[in-house]
RNA sequence: GGGCGGUUAGCUCAGUUGGUCAGAGCGUCUCGUUUACACCGAGAAUGUCGGGGGUUCGAGUCCCUCACCGCCCACCA
């Protein structure tokens, strides 16, 4: 001892103290690529043929957005997935992508080429498309090179992008399956409008806003025999929409109200447009709202468009594509919505035929996307028939071939799907999949799943020169809904796709259950006749210390790569999985970054610890097996069959899909049994120059097996 | 209007078949550094497990009810 105090320390200098993240990690990353461990047919996989494979494809990031934390969690928690079932042998196939985003990539690209001084109507739909593509080639290597960073072992020489042609040519062939099934039609329908996007939405992307609004009893004056309005003879109807009393076609009261029984038939003057419209019956008033009458606006609303249908009324539209008021408007037109109101109101009042004005608790959709107040317009779009495919999805779930973990999103997605409308597909963007439907002059529709559309009309033989192509695009989600097979080479039928189809695992956010799963689960089982995952895992939000939600203008979010590069990404990742339980949300700050920052720098030292005092007699880099029994002493008893019951609980944990736990088990044995106590017992023995050198070594050897 | 989740130590939370489950991390207090790690170690204090009722030999753990917080869904002017 006395000539070497430290005989155990002297390999201590290629390990500094403190762990430096960012440069191992990076390091060790460029090996695991280079040794080709990531895909299941790489050269350095280990992968047992014999065993089932396992599967994840990526839910895809926005080719344009920087990582976030969410991004961060997601592929944290599939990576665990993944490594384990690699670790277990099974050919293991973690195939990421990037998603084209269509109305927020153009969101974007639209404020970068104003800087250039040009827009979207000055480039054109062609060199628009130019422009986003050369745009798009960049973001997106920069969206997977930051996934590389989180560390996330993804088969990279299968990366798809929801753009590329194989998924053009799984979105052609979906959409004429679909149409030719029956399910996607074209047809004219009250859409959702956003005046500020122009362009339709689904109503999954219309937020339903409540707002206080204000309730309008307006006078509207019977006419006489020729068409003039009577000045003392009034019905009052009520509505929080006045702008909309130019496309008024109607006056509806309750046919057993005895208030109006001596209006039904009469005809009243619509103000601003003079246009003299029925009063009707109609059992869906309700008598005791406002003043038990109410106007009749067929093109701006879905109860007066179904009413107008039963009674043949003019559907009259008065509004354009950017909220104005159009030639209908009489002397409104070229108003906003706003202004229009404001116009109307003004001016009802001053004619004396604003009865009153009530505040009213009302909803109104807004844009997911501007915030716009959303427009309920007749338009003629495609849609896709969603009942059969409902029906379908929900009996995978119900037959126990697909789950969801946690369960209770079971009766979410049922409510969902047992209430589910028709899916608008039509965009009136430039940026994603144009919908592969022809129309000949005649207006013959044709929809092709050729790359270069239809030779001629399927209807009249016309030829495809005489054709035009139709102008929208697909909604986003359409290509993303057939994500899990059109990555494997669906339509055609690849090897991937026999081996690889269906997928093991579906793990997302719970907020995009109906816009994402419920769209694959319907096109999957509908397409491929397969449910195409067995299990949904759904994640909950990452929130900051305070419950709130993390967003830039708060300035609360946490910033993964900045994470990466002070704490390195298994600090991240620990911190994630150690706060994440399926479907719940986690609060994330500095102090659990810091704990998991604290777990890795351990991990460090202890492997630090356990390879400096590496017995003399230990040569070579063989692998080690577990020690000689009879070297044991009871502190090596105990560590080992504390480190098999961490194992079993672990399994145990890992099989309920308890991640969380899983991270919690292993920092406890990890630093509570290990590091705090073993460790410091086996220092004892390798200091003690009574035991002998094989007690030493086995003892080190124990280090090592735990 | 319907549905779901939450309410456990000062803070953030774990506690999934009812019986070493009253816990962890952070924070606080005391002590400790020629020791793998101060991004550390040893030790300490703090809870009527939201309120009330019930089932049970026994309940954070099951049932009922109330309160508050949060989220999702919803075409009524």
């Amino acid at each position: 001892m006395a000539a070497d105090p430290k005989p155990h320390n002297d390999q201590t200098s290629d390990m500094p103290p403190v762990y430096r993240a960012a440069e191992v990690e990076s390091e060790i990353y460029e090996q695991w690529l280079a040794a080709d461990v990531f895909a299941p047919d790489g050269r350095g996989s280990r992968a047992d043929e014999a065993k089932p494979p396992f599967v994840i494809t990526q839910p895809p990031p926005n080719v344009t957005g920087a990582l976030h934390i969410g991004h961060a969690l997601t592929s944290t928690v599939e990576d665990v997935m993944v490594r384990r079932a690699r670790m277990q042998g099974h050919p293991t196939l973690f195939l990421p992508g990037v998603d084209h985003a269509s109305i927020a990539a153009q969101f974007v690209l639209d404020q970068i080429i104003a800087t250039e001084g040009e827009t979207r109507d000055s480039l054109g739909r062609e060199r628009y498309l130019e422009r986003m593509w050369k745009f798009v080639k960049e973001t997106r290597d920069v969206i997977a090179d930051q996934q590389r960073r989180l560390g996330i072992s993804a088969d990279w020489g299968r990366l798809r992008f929801t753009m590329d042609e194989g998924s053009a040519q799984a979105v052609r062939f979906a959409f004429k399956r679909l149409y030719d099934d029956g399910l996607a039609y074209r047809g004219e329908k009250l859409i959702n409008w956003c005046p500020g996007d122009q362009t339709s939405l689904s109503d999954l992307e219309v937020i339903a806003t409540p707002t206080t609004g204000t309730l309008w009893h307006v006078r509207y004056h019977f006419v006489d025999d020729e068409g003039r309005p009577l000045p003392d003879e009034t019905i009052t109807v009520a509505t929080t929409r006045p702008e909309t009393i130019l496309g008024d076609t109607a006056v509806a009261v309750h046919p057993e109200d005895p208030r109006y029984t001596a209006a039904v038939g009469r005809s009243v003057l619509i103000p601003f447009v003079d246009r003299v419209v029925p009063v009707i019956a109609d059992d869906v008033v309700q008598r005791e709202f406002g003043s038990g009458a109410v106007k009749i606006t067929p093109a701006h609303d879905q109860e007066d468009l179904a009413t107008g249908q039963r009674h043949g009324l003019p559907i009259i539209d008065v509004m354009t594509d950017d909220g104005r008021i159009n030639e209908n408007g009489a002397d409104l037109a070229g108003l906003t919505r706003e202004a229009a109101r404001e116009r109307i109101v003004a001016e009802l009042e001053a004619r004396g035929d604003l009865e009153k004005a009530v505040p009213h608790e009302m909803v109104i959709g807004r844009c997911q996307r501007s915030d716009d107040v959303v427009e309920p317009r007749l338009k003629t779009q495609w849609f896709v028939k969603t009942r059969p495919m409902a029906d379908k999805a929900m009996a995978a779930v119900r037959e126990g071939r697909t789950e969801f973990v946690p369960p209770r999103f079971t009766k979410v997605f049922f409510d969902w799907m047992e209430n589910i409308h028709d899916w608008n597909v039509s965009r009136q963007l430039w940026w994603g999949h144009r919908i592969p439907a022809w129309y000949c002059p005649d207006d013959h529709v044709t929809v092709s799943d050729a790359v270069d559309g239809p030779e001629s009309c399927a209807v009249c033989g016309r030829p495809a020169s005489e054709m035009r192509q139709e102008e929208d695009i697909f909604d986003t989600w359409f290509s993303s809904g057939l994500w899990p097979f059109s990555t494997l080479g669906w339509p055609e039928v690849t090897p991937d796709l026999e081996r690889y189809y269906p997928t093991s695992v579906m793990e997302t956010g719970y907020d995009i259950i109906f816009f994402w799963v419920a769209r694959m689960m319907m096109l999957g089982e509908w397409l491929t006749g397969e449910a195409p995952f067995r299990t949904v895992y759904l994640h909950g939000m990452v929130r900051d210390p305070y419950g709130g939600k993390m967003s830039k203008t708060k300035g609360n979010v946490v910033d993964p790569l900045s994470v990466i590069y002070e704490s390195g990404a298994d600090a991240l990742r620990f911190a994630l999985i150690h706060g994440s339980a399926a479907g719940s949300d986690q609060r994330l700050g500095a102090t659990r970054l810091d704990g998991s920052r604290n777990f890795v720098n351990k991990l460090w030292n202890a492997a630090r610890f356990v390879t400096s005092t590496r017995p003399a007699e230990l040569s070579g880099s063989e692998p080690l097996g577990l020690p000689d029994a009879a070297l044991l002493g009871p502190a090596e008893h105990w560590i080992l069959d504390r480190a098999a019951r961490t194992i079993e609980e672990v399994d145990r944990a890992y099989s309920e899909f308890q991640f969380g736990e899983v991270a919690r088990l292993l920092y406890d044995a990890i630093w509570s049994e290990y590091c705090d106590w073993y460790l410091e017992l086996a220092k004892v023995t390798l200091s003690a120059e009574s035991e002998s050198s094989q007690r030493k070594q086995a003892t080190w050897e124990t280090l090592v097996w735990v």
